[in-house]
DNA sequence: GAGCAGGCTAAGCGCTCGCTCAGGTTCGGC
DNA sequence: GCCGAACCTGAGCGAGCGCTTAGCCTGCTC
């Protein structure tokens, strides 16, 4: 799969199963404000202004300026823990595996970086109840990555000292292009992406 | 130097050089809540509270809440900048030092983890003008590391593709540390420390 | 072509925000 | 014992917030 759909104005393709039209473009107008600003630095009367609509069209499809954070948390999450599972779960060595769950991970944290900083960081601004079954998509993410990595020790195709510690330091590598990757810098999503994928294989001690 | 006055009750005692009393408490009131919060969901009614005064007290010492979030965001970076300046110009090997480095960034992300947040992730909450003169400091930490690595590379003892792209790597294990540590979770300051710095010498090709 | 349901807006409600200001208290210097 | 400076509070201002409501279009049904 070409990360294409990730990238620049296809980024916002992946909200197309949000019906109707009126509600999509309201959702992609809160994920660009919520990641320039953060979710509480952003107005209801500023997503109604970048979807094209009077602040009051916002309640006709949504309950709370919270329910937006949440859809769009849960969607983003549930993309996330999708391309987990697909690298997880292909055929192949549990070091083809780990490189493929990696540098498709990191792609999409810095092509869909405007998606993935909102579904990273702006967990805390969810109530309760939100924020709690969103944790637990968040360690499905967690164990579809131990689980490569478990693999890799039992072939013996990995040397890892602390399999839950070296898991949580290969998500902070992934996760943390979302604070830093530029699209103006110097690198392309692929080529973050291979460099973090090469780089995690030496930590797992995995063979050249 | 242990990490004692990093963890715990000590968390706070890094901030001894604001004075006078009533400023420093202020100061520390709005390290706490923005940590907990964000700064923007953080108000003015809450860290004069916090830090037992009224609203308007906060006002006889800082001209807005932004000038908190301002001097926060300065005396962080310029700690962590002092403890990776401390690493990279000790004495010994490039492995010793960015082992040192990392050890001890990592264990100033775990341990003051409060202060850390608020340093790490409400940059973009600072006006243009603050954002500015903390970004030339945060290039400066990132000078550091980068210069142990090249050390590094130009005595052989690593074996690194790209030396910028490796450098954002650390950083990145190292500064997510603040975003998923937990003070009850299963491990202590020290000892992700210590799994960070084993997983970064392996990152850069160092022999065991 | 009247009725009606869904989608939208203009206007604005109640509230809390960052911040201000007049005035009270405390305390060292003389 | 009085003065001025430093510090703090109670009260509250103007603004902007999330959200609501009354009513107007539009297009589909029969």
């Amino acid at each position: 799969m070409s990360t294409a759909e990730e990238t620049a104005d296809g980024e916002m393709s992946a909200w197309g199963e949000v019906t109707p039209d009126a509600a999509r473009r309201l959702l992609v107008a809160a994920v660009e404000a919520f990641a320039e600003r953060g979710y509480h630095a952003t107005t209801t009367r500023d997503i109604a202004g970048r979807a094209g609509m009077s602040p009051a069209a916002l309640y006709i499809h949504y309950k709370t300026k919270e329910e937006l954070l949440h859809r769009i948390s849960r969607i983003g999450h549930a993309k996330a823990l999708e391309i987990l599972r697909v690298a997880a779960r292909r055929e192949g060595t549990a070091t083809e595996r780990l490189a493929d769950a990696v540098s498709s991970f990191v792609r999409w944290h810095a092509g869909g970086r405007t998606t993935a900083r909102v579904v990273q960081y702006e967990l805390d601004s969810l109530g309760p109840d939100a924020r709690a079954e969103i944790l637990a998509l968040r360690r499905q993410c967690d164990a579809e990555v131990r689980g490569i990595i478990e693999d890799g020790v039992a072939s013996g195709e990995f040397d890892v000292l602390d399999v839950r510690g070296t898991t949580l330091a290969v998500m902070s590598l992934c996760i943390d292009v979302a604070r830093w990757f530029n699209v103006d810098g110097p690198w392309t999503p692929d080529e973050v992406g291979a460099l973090d994928a090469d780089l995690v294989l030496r930590m797992v001690g995995a063979a050249k």
